[in-house]
DNA sequence: TCTATTGAGTACCAATCCAGTCCCATTTGG
DNA sequence: CCAAATGGGACTGGATTGGTACTCAATAGA
């Protein structure tokens, strides 16, 4: 089982090396070849996150894109997220109301607390800490607010 | 994005009313109604679990399923895999030698701690606490032996 | 022993989704 | 004014997936 798109991975690898260049203005073809990703496909993806407001744009010649916040301010799940569209475990988690189960399925409302962690796992890790050859993530998520360890088991 | 596929979040539906009963064996067209799925579809996810050594069935007339273990000591994450595969976020954490960009991709060692994240917060929730009304998860996920959260930020 | 019932396994179809490409409009520097 | 870039669609081929059907194997009960 596969989580990401193939997309959004790639996404992450070109938001990442756009990091990598911070103060560099880069175009499409130029991160393409960098990323040794099809160039058509990388053009779609700053698209999309420039549509999103992870990268800006200098349209023209001599164009290009740059990140729009430093790196550490950018999330994995932003840039997953300006690609592949929310996060959500199931399709009532995205799309509540495309679920006509809603009234019996008693698994629905514990998708959400799911959801939640899931996202944190993501969330927690920025674009900085994935370019940093060592950074060993925290085993990332959240012990957030509430939900305290010691109310259950 | 949705991360689950919908045959798997079904199986996790078919999953729990099965740990809702845990005494009674049920067959597939018993199981297809309680849940409203169709039944062709339930054959099929029960035949992945029976696979995967989570639910035991029992051939012949009178036959049915019923879950193997207790719902307690049956994750999320065991139900998910039996049906979509393992888990894991991109391409090179489910199939390394598939991705040939191993060399140069410096995204690829995050997304194995990434993943870690995310299966823990999985592998956290049991059938039993998807049974549960009340008990509202843990936001899940891990602290596990090392990674103390003092460690960064 | 025979038959009805039920799971096991596999093959198959239809639909959806997705990666990838292409095209044209718009902007901007030379 | 032209060339170089991004913006934003539309389009397509292919892969994946959801769902079904059919045949074989096992078992209970008459």
């Amino acid at each position: 089982m596969i989580i990401l798109s193939k997309l959004a991975d790639y996404g992450v690898i070109v938001a990442t090396h756009l990091a990598t260049h911070p103060e560099r203005q880069e175009n499409a073809a130029a991160v393409a070849m960098a990323t040794r990703l099809p160039q058509a496909t990388v053009a779609k993806l700053l698209k999309a996150l420039a549509h999103a407001g992870l990268v800006t744009a200098t349209r023209g010649a001599a164009g290009g894109y740059r990140l729009a916040r430093p790196a550490g301010a950018i999330s994995v799940a932003e840039v997953v997220a300006a690609i592949d569209g929310d996060i959500g475990m199931t399709q009532c988690s995205v799309h509540v109301e495309d679920c006509e189960r809603t009234t019996y399925c008693p698994t629905r409302p514990h998708w959400a607390a799911i959801n939640r962690a899931v996202g944190a796992a993501l969330v927690a890790v920025t674009l900085n800490d994935m370019i940093s050859p060592f950074a060993f993530l925290p085993v990332a998520a959240p012990q957030r607010d509430s939900a305290p360890e010691t109310a259950r088991t």
